[in-house]
DNA sequence: GCCGTTTTCGGCCCGACTGTTTTCAGTCG
C-alpha cells in the first residue's frame, strides 16, 4: 500500500494533538502541524521525490528530524513515535479536540481525572455530571460539551456555492440597517475555497452602531444558537450548523483587518512574520512601528507594501509558495473570469440535459461566449440515454445546419465519451473523427485499484482521438472520495500525448482541486474549464471553476477556453 | 522541531470572548 502525501499528513496532525494534550513544547507542536499543512498542500508526491532522490529538507518546515520520520512512514507506512504517543496516553484521545470548548488542557485534564479516553466515554462522564466538578470546568462547559457530541456527526465544511447564497442573504440584511459602512465576506470564503467551515463577516459601522449592528446580527431570523456577542465580535450558529463570526473595525484598520481574517492562518503568520524583521507588529488593527504608531492599515495594499510585497490575491495566500512568488516578483495574473471565451463540455436534453441544442446555444451567446461544446454521453452510460454513432451522426449534422445561421458562435461538435474498463472509448474512431474535440470521461468502476484506474486512463489516452480528460478524480464533494489515480502519472501521459485535463466546475465537483490545478500548470498540461452544463443556468457555474483555476494559480495561457476556436482547433488535432 | 542578511542558540503571531475565577486560564480564530 503505498503512502500518499494525505497519509503523512494525517500522521503528523494526530503526533501534534497527541503531543499537545501532553503538554509538549508548544513549538514542537507546532512543527508538526505546519509540516502535516506543507505536505497535505504539496502539488507532488513525497513518495516520488523520495525515489528521486530529492532532499526533503528543502521544504519549508522540513528539518532533518522530521525529514527522517517522513521516511519511515515511506518505507513502513507509520511512525514508531505516533504509537509511543497512542500507548502513553490512549489512541484516540485527540478526537476530544475536535469538541468545541475543549483544547489541550481540557482534554488532559479529563483524561488524567476521569480516564476520558474517547468520545463515547466524554459522553458517559459529561452525562453522569462528572465533568462540572473537576477544576476549570463547569456546569456550563459540561453542557457545552454534550451539545457538542450531538453537533459533531453532522460535522461538514459547506460547498462553497451554498455558503455564497447565505452570504448573500445575510450580507443584504446587514445592509439593510444602514448601521453599517463596509460589509465583506473575508476568511476561506474569500479566498474561495471550494467548502467553508464558517463565515467571517467584516464591517464598519456609522459613528455609534456598532453594538446596533451585533444586537441586529444575533436577532437574524436564521439564527439557532448565539455562541458569544461582543462589542466587535460575535458568533452565531445558523440553523444549517453553519457558524458565522461578525467583527467590527474602524475604517482605519478595514484592510488589516480585511487581510486579518481573509488569512490563511498560515499567510498572515509569514506576513507578520516579514513585519517583525523591519521591527513592524501587524495585527487586525494594523501596522505598528516599534513606537506603536499605526503606519497602515486602510487597504490590504497598503498592509503589504509595507513588508515590502505587492497585494496577493486572496486565493493565493495558503502559504503555499505566494510568499516567495511575490518576493521575486513572479506572481502569476491569475485567470479571471471575462477571459473565458467558451465552454467545453455541455449536455441537451438529447441526453440527460434539460434544454434543446437551439436553448442552450442561446443561453451560450448570451453569456457572451463564442463557442459551446455540445458534449452528450455516450451509449454506455445507458441511464442518460447515451448516444451510439447513428444519433451522434444526427446531431453533428444538425450542429452543422444551425452553425450556418449562427454569427461569430460556433456549436462545437463533441462527445463525453466513457472510457471503458479495458481502456478503450466507447464509440469507434470512424464516428469520433468527424468531432471537433472529445471530453472523456470515467463513469463507472469507481474503485479499481490505484495501478489498474491509471492505466485504464493511460490506456484510453493513446487514443488519438482523446482530447481532455473529464472530472479527473470522479470526486463529489461530501459525497464521494476521489478515485485513486497516480495523478503525476496521467499528467505525464497527457503532456506526452497532447491531451488535456478538465477542471469541471460544477460546485458539486470542482474536478480537479486547487493542488492538481497547480500540478498540472508546473508539469505543463492545459486545462478545460468546463461547466458540465446541463441546463441553461449551469452555464454560470463558470465562475466556480475559475476560483478554484486561481486557488491552483492557473493564468489565461494555462486555460483552453481562453482561446479562440482557430487556436483550439490545432491543438485538439493529433493527426501528426 | 525549525530556522538564521544583527542569531548555530534562542527565539518562535496576536487579540477577543467565555466561564470560572477572584485576576485569569483556556479556547478560538
Amino acid at each position: 500500500m503505498p503512502v500518499h502525501n494525505a497519509d503523512i499528513a494525517k500522521i503528523f496532525a494526530k503526533v501534534a494533538d497527541l503531543l499537545e494534550i501532553q503538554g509538549a513544547n508548544p513549538f514542537r507542536v507546532r512543527a508538526y502541524r505546519n509540516a502535516a499543512r506543507q505536505i497535505s498542500s504539496l502539488s507532488r508526491s513525497v513518495r516520488d521525490m523520495l525515489e528521486q532522490n530529492k532532499s526533503l529538507t528543502d521544504l519549508p518546515g522540513i528539518g532533518e528530524d522530521l525529514a527522517g520520520k517522513i521516511e519511515t512512514i515511506v518505507e513502513t507506512g507509520t511512525l514508531p513515535l505516533l504509537q509511543e504517543l497512542m500507548k502513553q496516553s490512549a489512541p484516540e484521545l485527540d478526537e476530544l479536540l475536535r469538541i468545541p470548548g475543549l483544547g489541550p488542557k481540557r482534554a488532559q485534564t479529563l483524561f488524567k481525572e476521569l480516564h476520558v479516553t474517547n468520545l463515547v466515554e466524554l459522553r458517559g462522564a459529561a452525562e453522569k455530571r462528572k465533568i462540572r466538578d473537576l477544576h476549570g470546568f463547569g456546569e456550563k462547559t459540561e453542557k457545552q460539551i454534550l451539545q457538542g457530541l450531538e453537533q459533531r456527526t453532522s460535522e461538514q465544511r459547506t460547498k462553497l456555492a451554498v455558503v455564497e447564497e447565505v452570504a448573500k442573504s445575510l450580507t443584504e440584511y446587514l445592509d439593510a440597517s444602514n448601521a453599517t459602512k463596509k460589509i465583506m465576506v473575508a476568511g476561506s470564503y474569500r479566498r474561495r475555497k471550494e467548502t467553508v467551515g464558517d463565515l467571517d463577516i467584516l464591517v464598519t459601522c456609522r459613528q455609534g452602531s456598532q453594538e446596533k449592528v451585533m444586537t441586529r446580527f444575533v436577532e437574524y431570523d436564521d439564527v439557532e444558537q448565539v455562541v458569544s456577542q461582543g462589542k466587535t465580535r460575535s458568533t452565531v450558529i445558523l440553523r444549517s450548523g453553519l457558524q458565522v463570526d461578525l467583527r467590527a473595525v474602524a475604517a482605519v484598520s478595514y484592510g488589516a483587518a480585511l487581510h486579518y481574517f481573509t488569512g490563511s492562518k498560515a499567510h498572515n503568520i509569514a506576513v507578520r512574520k516579514m513585519g517583525q524583521k523591519k521591527n513592524l507588529k501587524i495585527n487586525e488593527y494594523g501596522v505598528f512601528d516599534n513606537r506603536d504608531k499605526r503606519i497602515a492599515g486602510k487597504t490590504e495594499e497598503e498592509v503589504y507594501e509595507k513588508v515590502d510585497l505587492p497585494y496577493i490575491e486572496p486565493e493565493m495566500r495558503e502559504d503555499r509558495g505566494e510568499i516567495e512568488a511575490a518576493k521575486m516578483g513572479r506572481l502569476p495574473q491569475l485567470i479571471t473570469l471575462d477571459q473565458i471565451l467558451g465552454d467545453l463540455h455541455s449536455h441537451t436534453k438529447e441526453t440527460d440535459g434539460r434544454y434543446s441544442l437551439e436553448e442552450m446555444a442561446e443561453a451560450a451567446q448570451k453569456v457572451g461566449y463564442k463557442y459551446l461544446a455540445v458534449s452528450n454521453h455516450s451509449k454506455h452510460l445507458t441511464v442518460a440515454k447515451g448516444l451510439d454513432a447513428k444519433r451522434l451522426a444526427e446531431q453533428i449534422e444538425k450542429i452543422d445546419a444551425l452553425n450556418e445561421d449562427f454569427e461569430d458562435f460556433l456549436l462545437l461538435k463533441a462527445i463525453e465519451v466513457d472510457i471503458l474498463e479495458d481502456g478503450s472509448l466507447d464509440l469507434p474512431d470512424s464516428i469520433l473523427k468527424e468531432l471537433d474535440l472529445t471530453v472523456c470521461a470515467v463513469h463507472d468502476k469507481h474503485n479499481l485499484p490505484r495501478g489498474k484506474q491509471t492505466e485504464r486512463i493511460i490506456r484510453a489516452m493513446d487514443n488519438r482521438y482523446f482530447n481532455i480528460l473529464a472530472h479527473p478524480t470522479g470526486r463529489l464533494i461530501n459525497e464521494r472520495r476521489p478515485c485513486a489515480v497516480d495523478m503525476e502519472r496521467l499528467m505525464d501521459a497527457a503532456r506526452e500525448r497532447g491531451c488535456f485535463m478538465e477542471l469541471n466546475a460544477q460546485p458539486d465537483r470542482l474536478d480537479l482541486n486547487d493542488i492538481y490545478c497547480k500540478m498540472a500548470k508546473e508539469m505543463g498540461v492545459k486545462i478545460a474549464i468546463s461547466t458540465d452544463a446541463h441546463g441553461v443556468d449551469d452555464l454560470q457555474d463558470m465562475r466556480f471553476g475559475v476560483y478554484q483555476a486561481r486557488r491552483g494559480w492557473l493564468e489565461a495561457e494555462d486555460v483552453l477556453n481562453t482561446k479562440s476556436w482557430t487556436e483550439l482547433r490545432k491543438l485538439f488535432r493529433r493527426d501528426n
